[in-house]
DNA sequence: ACCTTAAGTTAGACTTAATCTAAGTTCTGT
DNA sequence: ACAGAACTTAGATTAAGTCTAACTTAAGGT
């Protein structure tokens, strides 16, 4: 549950058919959205190509590679509530922080 | 530049297409990924089928309603930057709020 | 003006992520 | 052991986005 990894579904995909080869996506899909139901695994809305989960469901913020497009952990602090002043009607359930840049690697790779 | 409209590349190329019934998808993905790399369009990643995109490139955060897909602006406000401490190696290029929960309209239906 | 090259655009094929469907399998309660 | 519900499967389908090769337009040089 604490596990950084932020797999596309075609990755758990791969990962559960590596051990049994006779998962359906289908399967995945609808096992992934029954977990992100019950709250075992977030949906992390990081690029808008292809939806990634994690288990790690202690709250925290992610930072995206804009090059490389990897999703990194950063720990949780907290957001000031000054916006929920703004916010009308509206019911928040989540506010997330999504910080966007270059990775170590791909930092390092451009000097 | 300051329309609070977040369309997508599918929405845009309607909307080219209706003037001008000529212009090719290709056209529209060039161009919308030319004005992001100006620095005139900006790409919103609020879910992961379709990329949407908006001209507004003031800094402000977004809102996005979990039922009907909406998204809408929240007027920027500062997020400290307590962050970068534990940024490590780290460029921060963007640092987004997005909130997710229930439109004005989709909270007052579920009433 | 005319030619050449570069840049941009087109239609449509292709790729990829995700959903849907109909048939088959497994589980549960009696 | 059986009926019905719940779940899973393979593969078709849909939707977003990319790619390609031919065509059009624009720009520069002579």
């Amino acid at each position: 549950m604490r596990s950084p990894v932020h797999a596309t579904a075609e990755e758990v995909f791969e990962a559960v058919n590596r051990q049994d080869p006779r998962a359906s996506r289908a399967t995945i899909y609808n096992n992934l959205r029954s977990l992100v139901e019950a709250r075992l695994v977030r949906e992390v809305v990081a690029d808008s190509r292809a939806a990634r989960f994690e288990a790690h469901i202690e709250k925290h913020h992610h930072f995206i590679c804009d090059q490389c497009g990897a999703v990194e952990d950063i720990a949780w602090f907290d957001v000031p509530a000054r916006d929920r002043r703004t916010l009308g009607g509206r019911t928040v359930r989540d506010c997330e922080l999504t910080l966007r840049g270059l990775c170590e690697n791909c930092a390092r790779a451009q000097k």
